[in-house]
RNA sequence: CGGAGCGUGGCGCAGCCUGGUAGCGCAUCUGGUUUGGGACCAGAGGGUCGGAGGUUCGAAUCCUCUCGCUCCGACCA
């Protein structure tokens, strides 16, 4: 993508609403715009993340044998009056009567809809188990939006639900999430620590958080710094090894780890003093085993191996999408910008002409651009005629990867400078050699 | 919702107390000079001061109402 071509509207100032530090760079990078409290427009580069993000989800999601949906945004009160949520949750969620005055309302979350789509269709214990999601936007209409897409009104969210025959299956459900979690958050740059958590208003018995650590969140942690060291489940990790699944939850809930809901003291100071970690986190997953919760209400059954209905177990399992977004930077920047793991990059490099008027130079750009592009690379390339420290400003500010820098004197030794964001490391070398650094 | 604060060109701010119809920096545009890490010189465009009402000869400045946003708290992926 030639910069002259993209829409990248930078601002040396961040606006003064802005508090924290993910906030104030999406908004000087050109990530977001706010439309409202709590409500935000994507722009192009701050999509660009978004995208990448939900793909990782994606594939890990599906890597762990969910099936990938889509359910609306608007739904009919009808389901959630068969639950008895739609008096239940209260003014967060956002309720809208359309023309024919039916009541409707934006979702918050959809254990109701999944639930009597999972009616309408499934009868056999045959079927089961079976794990449904779905990445689409929610409303909830916090009492106090706050930090930019962190906590917004409006939020892109992967939510699961897990149905199964028994509690038993349904822990195995909620194991593979478990791992799946573990991996999604590793390809995604952070570590997520899992916190044994309350189940909170959608109920149960078995639920964790998962909390990136980062000095802006929003809770108090408390852990054991071993859980930090547990490595993940890994790319070729097998969901179906039913005692793996169980070994990846038991290595890492066997280490303390709590936020301050639900922090006990005692157990706290079991830990030895030198492991004991105080910090704060930011909440990006969270996931629920709730039994019958709603199976029973709406009478989400199917037959067992003797004939007889019975409820499906569920269980379901959110990851903030675009919180994840403002997370990522959080625990990735410096002073002078955000610097991106380079999985969730808006682009892999930033390609820099320091003289754009100069034809010597613009052609080996040109040349450059082609050449990073068919080794594979997503290139932003600077070709603008701004000058050359503006567009080192605005390259760190957004924090890409790499940036590939090409000017008078570099062309002249036949090299290019390459920096590499997370570092700050710079050399000079043939674009050959730069490709294949990139790479490594 | 309780407490605090803020709304003045795209962004950051000054002016308001002590009314006299708007100013600075950044950004933008034009011309020139520059060029290896957020340039320089000269010029230009752009706001009627969140909105409504009121006081006054006169309101960004004072008063009333209202809308919006931010921060602290309760709530939350």
């Amino acid at each position: 993508m030639r910069l002259s071509q993209f829409f990248l509207p930078v601002t040396k100032d961040a606006p003064a609403n802005a508090e924290i530090a993910s906030h104030q760079l999406m908004l000087r990078a050109g990530m977001v715009r706010q439309a409202g409290a709590g409500i935000y427009s994507w722009l192009p580069l701050g999509f660009r993340v978004l995208k990448k993000i939900e793909q990782i989800v994606r594939e890990e999601m599906d890597r762990a044998g969910a099936v990938e949906m889509l359910m609306p945004t608007i739904q009919p009160a009808d389901y959630w009056k068969e639950t008895g949520r739609y008096d239940a949750y209260g003014p967060e969620m956002l309720r809208i009567t359309d023309r024919q005055d039916r009541e409707m309302l934006f979702g918050p979350t959809n254990e109701d809809m999944i639930t009597e789509i999972f009616r309408a269709y499934v009868k056999s214990y045959k079927q089961l188990p079976m794990n449904l999601y779905h990445q689409q936007w929610k409303f909830r209409d916090e009492i106090r939006p706050r930090f930019g897409v962190m906590r917004g009104r409006e939020f892109y969210m992967k939510d699961a639900y897990s149905f199964d025959l028994d509690e038993a299956g349904a822990r195995i459900s909620y194991q593979k999430m478990f791992a799946a979690y573990l991996n999604t958050f590793n390809r995604l740059g952070v570590t997520a620590i899992p916190m044994q958590a309350d189940p909170g208003p959608i109920g149960g018995d078995l639920s964790h958080e998962f909390l990136i650590l980062a000095e802006s969140g929003e809770s108090a942690v408390f852990c054991d710094k071993a859980v930090l060291d547990v490595p993940p489940p890994g790319a070729d990790f097998d969901f179906g090894d039913l005692a793996a699944l169980a070994e990846e939850m038991d290595k890492r809930t066997k280490y303390y780890a709590a936020t301050d809901e639900k922090h006990d003291e005692a157990a706290y100071d079991q830990v030895p003093e030198d492991r004991r970690v105080e910090a704060r986190g930011i909440e990006v997953g969270h996931i629920f085993y709730f039994g019958t919760k709603y199976s029973d209400p709406m009478n989400a059954t199917v037959q067992n191996a003797d004939g007889d209905l019975v409820p499906i177990h569920g269980g379901s399992y959110g990851i903030g999408v675009s919180r994840l977004v403002g997370a990522i930077i959080e625990a990735c920047h410096d002073e002078n910008g955000i610097k991106w793991p380079a999985s969730v990059a808006p682009f892999d490099a930033a390609l820099i002409s320091m003289r754009p008027g100069d034809e010597a130079v613009a052609s080996a750009c040109d040349a450059a651009y082609g050449e990073l592009q068919a080794a594979g690379f997503d290139v932003l390339y600077d070709e603008t005629e701004d000058r050359a420290g503006a567009k080192f400003g605005r390259a760190d500010l957004i924090g890409l990867p790499w940036q590939v820098i090409i000017g008078p004197k570099s062309l002249e030794k036949g090299v290019v400078e390459l920096k590499e964001r997370a570092t700050g490391g710079r050399a000079e070398m043939p674009l050959a050699e730069a490709i294949a650094k990139m790479r490594s």
